[in-house]
DNA sequence: TTGACAAATGACAGTGTGTCACTTATCATG
DNA sequence: CATGATAAGTGACACACTGTCATTTGTCAA
């Protein structure tokens, strides 16, 4: 997290500094962005900025949450339009996520980030998907579930569901900046791999052997 | 790939190098690495790894790449020993790498390389699941599955299917590094999961709703 | 013995990081 | 209004690491 200081700063010189650091994330990614960029573009003296932050990780964490924040806020309401349905939510999340990247503006920031997706990142996108006992959150999307819709004996068995789309759902979305997919032809890819989660990935034909 | 001076070197310097690269990487992931450090420990002049490598990351992959190959070339075996089919040759493919990771000498060296796993990585470890054109290996294996099994219309899905369990299961060894899960949770959360993914996440009844 | 080619070497320029002593701004209080 | 305390701003600096390149050393065929 920034320092306070980060969070007193005058709205518009931080915005100005979000910007430049979204700059150079979007130009390289993190382990190339350098902070002497940053506050080149920003047009702030080397020492300020760790005034702001502790480093250059935590800028960009910061940055990923802030824009990942929508999504993740919206998860539930759409659950609910949803009648609890997870799969349904999760292509409209999909396509939400699909659409905000095709903006110019955000493209290459996404796309650094999502090339080199690590489980810090993975963490901060699928936010709280494992961490049921302290997130609030995760415990409201937990109660939106439709759960008799689900495959599973117990409450428990839903982080296992869970856990199965979203790493489907952000390798989907990592293979889509490197295959340089058509927009049309990702929702394809997504939404047939869903199917095949919902379904199952074997016959259910007994009688077979 | 490294240069072929690399390859020109007598095997002793040149495992002496490797080990040195080994224990760098073990000690901190790829972003942290210092060529610094790795020359120090090999006792080489740092003219001479530029000789070798292009730079830290080529070094680390090819690294890595070493370290997967057997897992690589064992699945196609796995698959006949197991008639085809596709989970149970994943999950004896799993149990294999864990019991590799629990070796006190190659444990950091993973737990570095799956905490920062990112989409080059991913690609080196499932090594050719997503191009079939290309891969020879990947065109065996895909002789050996037994589609039969698989809930899909034609061979063109397979890849769909693979592209699934090879999410899930980077996901879970991600994971078992981020939590610390035993061995036997490990497994335990995994045969799980593939469970689900050949059932299906969702209820079969259709008379739902 | 020589010459040509490959490999080895380490000094060096360039770039970036995080810190720290110092300066400037803000603001409550006597 | 003056003062002092606290917070924020600043940029020079020491340190670390990278990649290169001119030079040296080694190898081997003619």
């Amino acid at each position: 997290m920034p320092k306070p200081t980060f969070f007193n700063l005058p709205k518009k010189k931080r915005d100005h500094l979000i910007q430049a650091a979204t700059d150079e994330f979007s130009r390289v990614p993190l382990n190339e962005a350098s902070i002497a960029n940053i506050v080149k573009n920003a047009d702030i003296p080397r020492g300020s900025f760790y005034q702001y932050f502790e480093d250059k990780e935590d800028a960009f964490y910061y940055l990923l949450e802030q824009k990942m924040e929508s999504h993740q806020d919206n998860f539930s309401t759409i659950l609910k339009r949803n009648q609890g349905d997870l799969f349904d939510s999760f292509i409209t999340t999909f396509i939400n996520m699909l659409t905000e990247f095709q903006v110019e503006e955000n493209l290459n920031f996404f796309r650094n980030a999502f090339l080199n997706m690590n489980y810090k990142m993975e963490s901060k996108i699928t936010n709280g998907f494992n961490k049921p006992k302290f997130d609030k959150k995760f415990e409201s999307i937990l109660t939106e579930v439709d759960i008799q819709k689900l495959n599973i004996k117990d409450e428990q068995e839903v982080i296992h569901v869970l856990q199965i789309i979203a790493a489907v759902t952000t390798h989907n979305l990592m293979q889509n900046f490197a295959k340089k997919y058509s927009f049309e032809e990702a929702i394809d890819n997504y939404t047939f791999e869903m199917s095949l989660l919902k379904k199952g990935l074997y016959k259910e034909d007994d009688d077979h052997k």
